[in-house]
DNA sequence: GTTAGCACTCAAACATATTGAGTGCTAAAT
DNA sequence: ATTTAGCACTCAATATGTTTGAGTGCTAAC
């Protein structure tokens, strides 16, 4: 267990480090305000703290930086809470003022606002549709060949795809599907729509329409639905403008996994329990990112969990404001979906 | 004008630094097979072509580099046309062998083809939508307040907004407006939509609905479609592997001009003439991009010009290469575009 | 007109001090 | 028994000097 000295300049020797980013040595901490002994007793303690696992060196005569487990400690005990300022308050406020009704637009608004206010990095994991409801599904034919199917969700969630319609199927035939479709469909959730139309909808459909047999691959091209949800990024070039960024080799690495996105996505699914969820560099397991914390919160309706809003930063990140900002945005957000939504 | 021997190590200089990187001297290119003449000789003729602005030297010995003037040259009149691999081809094919009909898909996946052939960044000008026919009009209402507005081109592409309704309008006002919207505006531009909306449509509107007044919020609501073609990027991290992008501050100006995408978006908008378009250095006339290149091509359906696709590299960029790839993809984007929207 | 030869230039690589911020340890002070 | 002053030591960063090599321009000979 740490004394109480020592979690005093634990915590000193990391916000002075997160400020200004070179290694703290002991001089510069006595001189600081909240310390009161000298120079060499620091000296002592820090060397417990490194033994302890919490800082380390740089080299061998360098002052002392946070290890990741300093780090972890630091966001488990020792944040200081901090206030929004009222101009970033009113930042914030001004995107939920507009009546956005489109959920993605909001969505990846706040992906810039977050971006700007931080200077980080912000991802956002878009409201996920596969909890929707089925409003309404409709075919608009193009020509002979093609058509669009459009399906609607309860949240105002658009869907299209264009699809194939065989030759023998005529446009009557088309017709009575929707309606079947529509009838048997409306009011399930998307997720189970695949396996409802095999189970249930396939029987009623080969009673009543003749073509069954050559409509079935419009049905499956149909029903080919997006699994993964959207991925709003904003502020990359922010990350170029962190010191510890300054070698192209580390910033290539990290782009490129951006830019994959597939193991990103794991990473944000990984964290969708509600509240706010800090994973500080090795602890996000993904190669290119040891360098990085990622701070993620959750956005919903109501009790419904829709989507992750994220910050990825360097490890040496100002958690404290990072924090604040995204709850803030966060609640904002699921305040605003949910009057819009559930009151509307 | 220039003289044979010139135009020779102007293009041998061009070739050699842009497969290398390094100033090219004259005892490097007095090796070349194709030069049969000494180094001296070559330090002449080299002065000459500093003097009329091809080439220029890092510093005062050192060898030559080729100035904005001398690619400009290259381009217009000393390219060696390039052959693709069957490699390359066979992976360009791939991508039009599938059959998607989704235009937007379809876009996007040729700007991540472009980016992995040509190890630079790809920029795709969506398809615009302005000269789109309207196929439908679609509204289905969510909720009391709230309802998705949907309208469907003849190409297949899909634009949704979420709406308000005033409380006063009922379901049959509704049901009766969109007949009326699409009796009269099926068929016509996307462009000229919200004129007809407000010069022809209007007056049946007031004559036949009688929540007209109120209704107007909802119809303009609605015909705010978005002017800009989307923006699809592939590769940005491509170019953190270009040498001349070693510099931080360089790549960051850089990424900051891509992100902010409005600029960026005139840029294109403006080549696309079309054929094959190259801007070299300052001639992009962005500051960020002095040491960069942009090489444009358009595609089409038929005679009617959709979009642009286009590489961002380097000054030094392979610009025999990436216009024949960039040639290629055009062309086969144009051609099963064709078929499929021509005689589908 | 072409080329060999030479003096000269400069970036890059390497080696060698110098400085300053930092440490750990010990012995004296509290 | 803590705390602190003092000292020897370490190392990154910086500056300084040296060497090397690829390059140039110019001149005189071919």
């Amino acid at each position: 267990m740490l004394t109480d000295r020592q979690l005093l300049i634990l915590q000193v020797i990391i916000d002075d480090f997160i400020r200004y980013g070179q290694p703290v040595g002991s001089r510069t901490l006595s001189k600081k305000e909240k310390i009161t002994f000298s120079s060499a007793t620091i000296r002592n303690e820090m060397a417990d703290l490194e033994e302890l696992g919490y800082i380390e060196k740089t080299h061998i005569s360098s002052g002392r930086v946070p290890s990741e487990k300093g780090y972890r400690y630091y966001v488990d005990h020792l944040l200081s809470p901090q206030h929004l300022t009222t101009e970033d308050m009113r930042k914030i406020r001004s995107i939920f003022a507009e009546r956005i009704y489109e959920l993605e637009k909001l969505v990846q608004k706040s992906a810039q606002i977050l971006s700007d206010l931080t200077s980080y990095t912000s991802i956002v994991l878009g409201p996920a549709v596969k909890d929707n409801k089925l409003k309404r599904i409709q075919i608009i034919p193009l020509n002979k060949e093609t058509a669009v199917a459009i399906f609607v969700t309860d949240k105002g969630h658009v869907e299209n795809r264009v699809i194939t319609i065989p030759a023998s199927v005529n446009a009557s035939d088309l017709e009575k599907m929707v309606n079947i479709l529509n009838e048997r469909l409306i009011g399930s959730s998307i997720m189970e729509l695949k396996d409802k139309i095999y189970k249930e909808v396939a029987n009623v459909l080969r009673a009543h329409i003749y073509n069954y047999d050559s409509m079935l691959k419009t049905i499956a091209d149909m029903i080919e639905l997006p699994r993964e949800e959207k991925l709003f990024l904003a502020g990359r070039a922010n990350m170029l403008s962190q010191p510890e960024f300054n070698d192209i080799q580390k910033v290539h690495s990290l782009m490129k996994i951006i830019e994959q996105e597939k193991e990103f996505y794991r990473l944000l699914r990984r964290s969708s329990k509600k509240g706010i969820q800090v994973t500080i560099g090795h602890e996000n397991q993904l190669s290119g990112m040891e360098n990085c914390s990622l701070i993620t919160a959750t956005y919903s309706i109501g009790e419904e969990q829709l989507g992750t809003i994220a910050i990825l930063g360097p490890t040496r990140m100002e958690y404290s404001r990072v924090i604040t900002i995204l709850n803030q945005v966060a609640s904002d957000l699921t305040k605003a979906l949910t009057d819009w939504y559930q009151n509307g």
